[in-house]
DNA sequence: GTGAGTGCAAATGCTTTGCAGACGT
DNA sequence: ACGTCTGCAAAGCATTTGCACTCAC
């Protein structure tokens, strides 16, 4: 649904999003966004503090959480856990993917969005519960351990 | 897969499996397994400590983690992040099943195995990744909520 | 000018760890 | 008896919150 969005350009829709939502346009909250869109695939809150306070120094951790909690309010920032605890946050906007994170070497791959549909699908029509496309995580052994597994018990 | 286990008795294996893993049997373990086989679909630490201390006053909540991490690493228990920061564990020995979180109302609904068998295949075939039957949570809107949902936005 | 937004520091909640004593083998 | 396990208390970590100040509107 609704396909038409610049592809490329990440600077100036930001700014009216927010004016959009009625939140006010700070240079704390766009440059959270800039460090999600530069790391479009999922980023933890200390690593969007690493990268904002290389060009903001005053910026605290408390409003990177602040501000990750009212981007995902008003829906264009989207959470993940990876199980370790801790948080991964990522832009809305993207094609929708999904993230294998591998239990052993903890890899993150990345999965096309519509390789869960028919999963989607079937939990949809037997148990009428709607899978969130923007919030998962399945976890598992990459191909690289599952080798190295086989190869110690054969 | 291997349906050779007294289906309603829960005290003599679990004995017998520590013995086997060269751990030592104690009354806090067993406890512990105990809590786990009681709530079989899934409990976190502290209602374990709640459920354990019934019975064995002075058991502590360190322990209970100890004893948790050690039940995983021999493979008698799995761990599950409902994304929520609190840790869920549960025996494993049931027959295979997944976790439908509702980002709504909180409620979790467990999904036969058997459901999500088509995504792990495509997903092993086209990534050479092994999903993890027993370390899934799916999160999206139950039937209830999604029916509250619609109705605000028609 | 005003209230939303921020920085700071302290608090929270779950989980982990160090250490001395206890108990399973 | 030995070495593993446990209880206790304190630390650790990601995240949240209270409060006074600041800045976007």
């Amino acid at each position: 649904m609704d396909a038409k969005q610049s592809p490329a350009s990440a600077e100036p829709s930001y700014v009216e999003r927010l004016r959009r939502q009625r939140v006010r346009v700070t240079p704390q909250r766009l440059i959270v966004l800039e460090a999600l869109a530069a790391h479009s695939g999922h980023i933890a809150a200390d690593e969007i503090l690493r990268w904002a306070a290389a060009r903001y120094p005053a910026i605290n951790l408390a409003t990177i959480y602040r501000t990750l909690d009212l981007l995902i309010s008003i829906g264009l920032v989207a959470q993940t856990d990876f199980g370790s605890g801790v948080s991964f946050f990522e832009l809305v906007g993207d094609a929708p993917h999904h993230h294998l994170v591998c239990e052993h070497c903890h890899a993150v791959l990345e999965v096309e969005g519509n390789v869960l549909s028919p999963m989607h699908e079937s939990i949809l029509r037997e148990y009428g519960f709607l899978t969130n496309t923007r919030h998962l995580a399945l976890f598992g052994s990459c191909r690289a351990c599952l080798a190295a597994l086989e190869s110690k018990v054969p």
